[in-house]
Formats: C-alpha cells, structure tokens, sequence
RNA sequence: GGGCGCUUAGCUCAGUUGGUCAGAGCGCCGCCCUUACAAGGCGGAGGUCACAAGUUCGAGCCUUGUAGCGCCCA
C-alpha cells in the first residue's frame, strides 16, 4: 500500500465493478421493504455543479445506508427537458450558425433541438457516475421520453375534464426575450435606481393640468385613463372630465378609484390597463379600454403614434420623455429606487402582456397538499420550512401553464378549422386531422415535472413498479423550488393517486462563496467539481461538503476546507495500513466476544464504538448530515487513532501473542465497522480498504449488512477508568512540555495517592509508561515529593514528575497560579449554586451530587496545589 | 409593508430533552520527521454564547423586546 492515498487509482475501478455486477438495479420485491428516492431531474443539458455534489451525496448517502439495511433499494434517474432554458440555448446555438428561429419550421427546430439534447444530454449523467452515486440506471428517464409524454399529456386532458384547466385572455407575466409567458415563480424582483418622471397632461376644454407620476414613461402611449383617490379634494372637481393624452391625442376619463394612494406622487395616476396588474382590475372596474402597444419583443406596435412604432422599450422611454419636455410637460424627474421584476432565465424586466393562456385552477388542488404537510403526513427538514410552505399555498393563484415556445409537450388541444370555438381536447389527434389544428403552445416544463414520481413508474397505466415504489421515501432538493415543484408534486400526488409522492422532504443548504455570494454562473464564482475531484479526490469533496453543509443554513463554502475531507482519508488509508502491517501472516482475525479476555482499552473502544453507532444513526435519521460525519470523524481520528492505535502499538511490539492475537481482533472489527459506517459518504475508499480485510463470508462492502447497535458492549465503568487513565496521561504529557522535556527523555513518577485509585496505575503502567514516556512509577500513600518535581493533581491523585535540572521554578509557579485561579472561580459558582435552598430542593438529585462532588473534588485539587505552590516559594 | 432565518474563539461553524469547568476544523504559539499517517504527532493560548428584560433552583438553549445581517413574499 502506498503512504498517501491515491484516489484516482481506485474511484473509477470500483464504479464499474459495483456496476458489472448489478448492485444499483433494483426489482420489486414483495418480501422486502422497499427504499425509494427520485433524483430531482437536472437540465438535459446541465453540467455537474457544487449544488449537485451537495444535494446528489445526500441522496447517495440515504440510498447506501438503506442499502445496507437489507432494503430493496431504488434510485431512479433522469433528466428534465427545460423548456424555456433549452430552447434558449438551441435558438443561440442556431444563431451562431447563422440561422434565424424564425426561418424555420417547427419540426425543423424540434429536430435542431433534439440533436442538441443527443449531443449534450448524456454528459450530467455520466458526470453523476463519477461522484459515484448508485442510481438505478437501467430505470434512467427522461421528461420528454415518450411514455413520459403520454403522462403528461394525460394528467392535462384528465384536469381539463375535471373543470380544473382553462384558458383565458390575461395579463400575464411576458419574457420580450423567449417571448412567452412565465409563471408569478420565474419573475425575479430586483431592486433598481431609476426614475420617477412627473408629466402634465392638460385638461380638456380648459387651462388645467393635472400631473401624473411613472417609473415608465413609454406607457403611457398606452394610457386609457387618469385615475384620483374618490377622497381627495384636490382633484374631486376633475373626476368625470377628459383630459388629452399628449403625443397620442386620445382623450382619456378621469375615474376616482381607491387604489390610488394619494400620498405617492402626485395622487393622480396615469392608467394603463393593458399593461399593469393593477391598473387591469382597476380597467376591469371602470369599464376602460384596453390599448395594447407593444409587440412580443416589448417593442411598440402599431397601436402607437407612427413616430414610436417598432422603437424597443427603452428607446421608446427616451423619445416620450424627450418629446413631453419639448412640449414643455416635463415637470422633473426624480431619482428613484424601485422593485422591477426581471425573467428568470431571459435576465431582462418583464412585460405585463395581454394574451390568450391556458391556467389550471389551484384552489382545490391545494388543499389537501396544504393539510399533508401541516398535519405532519410529508415531513419537511429542517422544519421552518412548512411556513413558507403554507403561506404560499393559502395564498395560491392560477397556475399559467402554456408557454409560447416549440420545445416541450404541445398541448394536446385541436381547434376546429371551421368552428375554433370547437375543441379537440385528448391525447389523441382527432380522427380527421386536416379538418383541424393543434395548439401551437407548449407546457411548463413544472407541469410536466410535477408528475415525475409517477411518470417515472409509469402512470398514468398501473404497474407493479408504481404499486411498489410509489409513494416514495425522500424527496432531496432545494428550497429555491418549494413552490415550482415540491408543492405541485404533493398536489399531483394527491390528484392522481390520492396518496402523499413522499414522505420526508429534506431541504439542502443553498452554497455561497467565502463572500457570500450565491455560486452562479454569471458570476463565475462556482468551482468545478472536476478540479476539486483531481484535488482532493471524490471521497474527500463528499465528506467535506457533507462536514461543512449545516442543516438549513447557506454554506460558506470554501475549497481549503475539502482539506479535512482529504486529511480524513488519508488518516484512514493510514490507520488500514498500521493494521494491515500488523496481521499475523496476513490473516484476518475474526472477533469472538464471548471467549476473548478482553482488557480495558479493548472494553472502552468497543464501548465508544456502540455509543458513536447510535449516535451516528440518529443524526442521519434526522438528517442531520454535517453531525453524522462529524461522529465518525471525531470517534475514528480520537478515539481510535489517536488511544487504541497508540495503545495497540505496546501490545504489537510486545512478546504475548495471546494478547496480541486479542488486540488484533478488536482492532479489526472496529476498523471494519469503520469502513461500513463511512461507506455511505466515502464509497471508493471504503470499498477498496474493505477488500483488504474482506473474508471469506463478507460481500462487497456496498452490500454488506449495516453495522448494528449492541447496547450490551456499552461499559461505563470502561469508560470511566480508562477517562482517569487518559487524565493521566495528559497531565503527564502537558508537564513534559511545558517544562521543555525532550520527547526522547524518559521520566520518573512518583504517585502521592488520597484514595484507592492505586490499581490504575499497577494495571494499567504499561500504558502510562508507553503513551508519556515514563521509566519507573513508584506509588504509595505516604510518599514525599521528590524535590525539583513537577505536580498535577487527577483526581485522588497528586502526580509528581522529578525534573532534576529541568525544572523551571517560575513557569511551574506560573502554571500552577493559572490553574488555581481558574478553580477559585468554578469553585465560588459551585458554592454558590448550593447555598441555595431552592437549588438543593429543586433540582434533580443527581444534579446535586454532582454538584456536590465537583466541589469536594475541586476543593481538594485546590487544597493539594496550594501546598505545592508554597514548597516552591 | 408581511414572513422566515441568523448573530457562540481571529475565521468558518457544531451544540440533542434547559443540568459536568461551552466544543470542532482552520489559523496562531511551543516541541517533535517517534517504523500507520508532516495530508502527521504531542502540548498550549484564545469565549461577557449580539444586547436588554423575563420565566426557572438553573438559560448558549425557552419567552418578549432591541440592534445588526441575510433570504423569501407583496
């Protein structure tokens, strides 16, 4: 074995071992309980971020230890056709080559579109395989695969049937970009500096002005109405009269309307009801018309004065506010910080766009996703997340679910030819197709994903599989799509198979860089995880991530802290090969409990090992991840490495084979329990350690029985003396080095005994002497302090180290002056807290002895170091 | 404006049901290349648990308020 872990020499050997022998393909099996995860699909045309590391080990982690656990395992894989993003980057792509969307068909898109999605689907997947995840990818799918279609298609006709589907002529969010709709979820609000400009618009048949406060000058080529708070006496004799519209000479109403704020501008406001949410309803009300002056693109049509039409927004906004101040009806223009809601993927301000959509009614669909996760049937983690959940849906509006795009499901709606108020609505054409024509819209890519933990086992047909796996275990994701996709596949759940789509959703922590900024791609800001593998190995960027990712929290993630990732399995390799080295001809022994004599530091190990099994298994239970790791961490590198490696060393040099045939066993079975409680996070090493201590009977690791918890080999007493020996140990090594003690010197101790604690040091000598560097340790009761000595009080003991030329009088007065001006105060605390009748009545009665034997004992170190200190003066 | 979250060592963060002298990693200081590991070992320094009040025998943890930071929604 080489000193230092390689890591790239045995990630990819195992990968395609586990895989040639079918460890991640899984059937149904009615003896067994099943485990299921859906992966939440990544873009087809993705690329393996850190916010993937982060959320696919998690699911990695579940799916193992379930594994392990005799369940019958399945993680289903697959990737999501995003409409809105794909074609946006196929229409680019054309654009490159030259080609203009627009000059093609849509088949001829659609065909340019998949070619892309053959070319770039694939690379997420196998970049999903090199993290090592164990996916069943015989049942790999895709969200435009053809039965996946059939599905979504289904689940549109079925709600249109129900009532639930509608379309309608709205005020939609609009991307000038993708030039479609989007839904309330991708609008992004940002805050931005602009403007407020104040205008005049005259009065008609009179001298009168009134004056209009926007943030977006170019509505008002569209502008319908000038509207007043009906309260406000400053404009009350107005209502009722027209004022001109300058630059388009219509002649608009003056409403009163209690949505006006007259506090804000000017309390009038210009109304645009085609193209604002609020100036809509207040249209609705007013009964006024709409003028609809922009183009798909957000230029102006030909609904606008000649002047401005095909001018884009912006140049738009330049020539009205240009043109007004020429006709001197430009009052100012204010500097002014406002909310403006931006498209999610096309990065421009959007457009309240008037056009024809098709909504599903939400209100009933909610209500039983609501109550499944208020009365705690799906469970969220962490929890605070529920709040936002239930917020969102008491509040929950119509879903727009078409999109005015070409790659996606097509809505399987036909209009007839000669009557389009004659529908088609099925997942079949109709039966005389030239007498009609489809629905140029496609879906939501969220209204085809929100069905995947059925689509993915086939629904909308029954099917064992959906029989078996359905509902599902755990749903990992991140809390940015509570609404787009958790809530929408509870309701699916719900609507379509009258059952939860998963019973614990868990939320992952949103990664940032040492900043705090979120990782993105515009920013460029976001590692490659490929260059952290190289680094680090996968193992290591896994653990580290899993180490540094707390529950709920945004992770500050920075690179050099893969480093204890890395560190932690370089320390195993490490702690494999001292084993490894000292096997007795290379076998490896098999623990039997029941007849080995098992001595002290053996007792405790196994001790400590139960309690971090159980402790290790509860915080993954509560998926408290960074916890679990951190149990293992700290048990492996302390506890083992650091004591029963150390102590196993005196017994491997030493000449009894009985005790080292004894220690080898232990040592052996913990680091194997190791490796199987570790696999999860770190599959590769792991697996290739294992294959060194594998015996006969043992599988592959990845299929090897989870280590089970044996309260019975909890010893407390164990580990309480060996906690003294280690007081010990300590003490002796902090004197040794605080007064400069070369390591290879040995020492003398000379114990002064208070109690009956002198079986430590006679059984235990041969570890005191091995771990401090001690020649002679001569104890009694009565013995005198060795002059030029040291001292440390442990317990009933007062340890004396004879420092002969050595001793620095000043440092130890020093260190001894510390130490009992940290005692005065704990010891007053102490005091304090029993002086007080309701404390000794009160609290529980071991609290009070504990208390009270704290005290004695701290009293006494107290007692012990006062004398020392003044033998020194 | 409404909601959610955070504030613990120089930095990044754990801290379970309120109860032992509040922990880790990194960084810092000293010693050591000791035959598993210098990606390491041993030892050490470093804390008003944001602030204020309250509940309690007892608060980092529970309640209320204040301040600062972050996120979501309108």
């Amino acid at each position: 074995m080489d000193k230092v872990f390689k890591p790239a020499e045995v990630e990819d050997h195992w990968y395609q071992s586990w895989e040639e022998k079918n460890y991640f393909h899984s059937k149904p099996d009615p003896r067994k309980t099943p485990f299921t995860i859906v992966i939440p699909p990544p873009n087809v045309t993705g690329m393996l971020t850190m916010g993937h590391v982060l959320n696919h080990t998690i699911q990695d982690i579940l799916i193992r230890k379930a594994r392990m656990e005799g369940k019958e395992v399945c993680w289903i894989p697959g990737t999501d056709h995003a409409s809105i993003a794909t074609e946006g980057k196929v229409v680019e792509m054309l654009k490159e080559q030259g080609i203009d969307k627009r000059s093609l068909s849509r088949d001829e898109f659609l065909k340019h579109a998949w070619e892309w999605k053959e070319k770039y689907g694939g690379i997420i997947i196998q970049q999903l395989k090199k993290l090592g995840c164990s996916c069943d990818w015989e049942r790999e799918r895709f969200t435009m695969d053809t039965g996946y279609t059939k599905a979504v298609l289904s689940a549109f006709v079925k709600l249109y049937e129900k009532g639930f589907i509608y379309k309608g002529h709205r005020l939609v969010n609009w991307c000038p970009v993708s030039k479609s709709a989007i839904s309330d979820e991708e609008v992004i609000h940002k805050e931005i500096s602009g403007h407020l400009w104040h205008f005049k618009y005259p009065v008609k048949d009179s001298d009168e002005f009134v004056v209009v406060a926007t943030t977006r000058p170019e509505t008002m080529l569209g502008d319908t109405a000038v509207a007043v708070h009906p309260k406000d006496e400053r404009f009350s004799h107005l209502v009722g009269k027209t004022v001109i519209l300058p630059l388009v000479g219509r002649e608009l109403p003056v409403i009163a309307d209690s949505y006006v704020d007259p506090e804000f501008g000017t309390g009038c406001v210009k109304v645009t009801p085609a193209h604002d949410p609020n100036d809509y309803s207040m249209g609705e009300r007013h009964d006024l018309e709409l003028v609809n002056i922009m183009n798909e693109d957000a230029s102006i049509n030909k609904n606008a004065p000649e002047a401005y039409q095909a001018l884009s927004r912006d140049d738009a906004r330049k020539m009205v506010v240009k043109d007004l101040k020429d006709l001197g009806l430009l009052i100012k223009t204010e500097n002014y910080v406002h909310k403006v809601g931006y498209s999610e993927r096309g990065q421009v301000p959007i457009e309240f766009y008037m056009s024809e959509q098709w909504f599903i009614r939400m209100d009933e669909l909610a209500k039983p996703a609501l109550q499944a996760v208020v009365g705690g049937k799906i469970k969220f983690h962490p929890e605070h997340w529920v709040k936002t959940y239930k917020h969102w849906m008491e509040n929950i509006k119509d879903w727009c679910i078409s999109r005015q795009l070409w790659w996606g499901h097509q809505i399987p709606v036909w209009y007839h030819k000669k009557d389009p108020q004659k529908m088609h609505v099925s997942i079949e054409e109709p039966d005389d197709p030239e007498n009609w024509y489809r629905d140029p819209d496609v879906l939501d890519t969220w209204a085809s994903s929100w069905l995947w933990p059925i689509a993915v086992n086939g629904w909308p047909k029954d099917s064992e599989e959906l029989d078996y796996y359905y509902p599902t275990d755990v749903l990992v994701t991140g809390p940015d799509i509570i609404f787009f996709w958790v809530a929408r596949m509870i309701m699916a759940g719900y609507e379509f198979m009258n059952e939860i789509p998963f019973k614990d959703v868990y939320f992952t922590s949103i990664l940032r860089d040492e900043t705090g900024r979120k990782f993105s791609k515009s920013l460029g800001n976001s590692p490659d995880p490929f260059k952290l593998f190289d680094e680090y190995g996968t193992d290591a960027v896994r653990f580290g991530t899993m180490l540094m990712a707390p529950q709920g929290l945004d992770v500050l993630f920075s690179s050099n802290r893969l480093e204890v990732g890395r560190n932690f399995m370089n320390k195993l390799w490490n702690a494999s090969r001292f084993v490894l080295i000292n096997l007795k001809d290379g076998r490896i022994p098999v623990i039997n409990f029941g007849k080995a004599e098992l001595d002290l530091s053996e007792r405790w190990i196994l001790s400590k090992m139960q309690k971090s099994i159980k402790a290790y298994n509860r915080q993954l239970e509560r998926f408290h991840f960074n916890e679990a790791a951190k149990v293992l961490y700290d048990f492996t590198w302390n506890d083992f490495c650091d004591w029963y490696i150390e102590i196993s060393k005196i017994y491997f040099r030493n000449n009894d084979p009985k005790k080292g045939d004894i220690v080898r066993g232990v040592i052996v079975h913990v680091l194997k329990t190791i490796l199987a409680l570790l696999h999860p996070y770190a599959p590769f090493i792991t697996e290739e350690l294992w294959s060194q201590f594998k015996v006969e009977k043992d599988l592959e690791l990845i299929v090897s029985p989870w280590p089970d918890y044996h309260s019975e080999q909890i010893d407390i007493k164990a580990e309480d003396t060996m906690g003294f020996l280690q007081d010990i140990i300590i003490a002796v090594r902090t004197i040794r080095s605080q007064m400069n003690v070369p390591p290879g010197k040995k020492a003398d101790m000379v114990v002064r005994m208070h109690g009956n604690s002198k079986f430590v040091l006679e059984k235990y000598s041969i570890v005191i002497k091995n771990l401090c560097g001690i020649r002679e340790i001569e104890a009694g009761k009565f013995l005198e302090k060795p002059p030029h000595s040291a001292v440390a009080v442990i317990r009933d003991m007062e340890i004396f180290i004879p420092l002969e030329g050595l001793i620095n009088v000043v440092l130890e007065q020093k260190r001894l002056e510390k130490r009992k001006t940290d005692l005065k105060v704990y010891i007053s605390d102490t005091q304090e807290k029993l002086s007080k009748g309701d404390f000794l009545n009160r609290a529980p009665k071991e609290v009070v002895e504990r208390e009270e034997k704290k005290l004695i004992d701290m009293n006494n170190e107290l007692k012990v170091l006062t004398l020392n200190l003044e033998m020194l003066q």
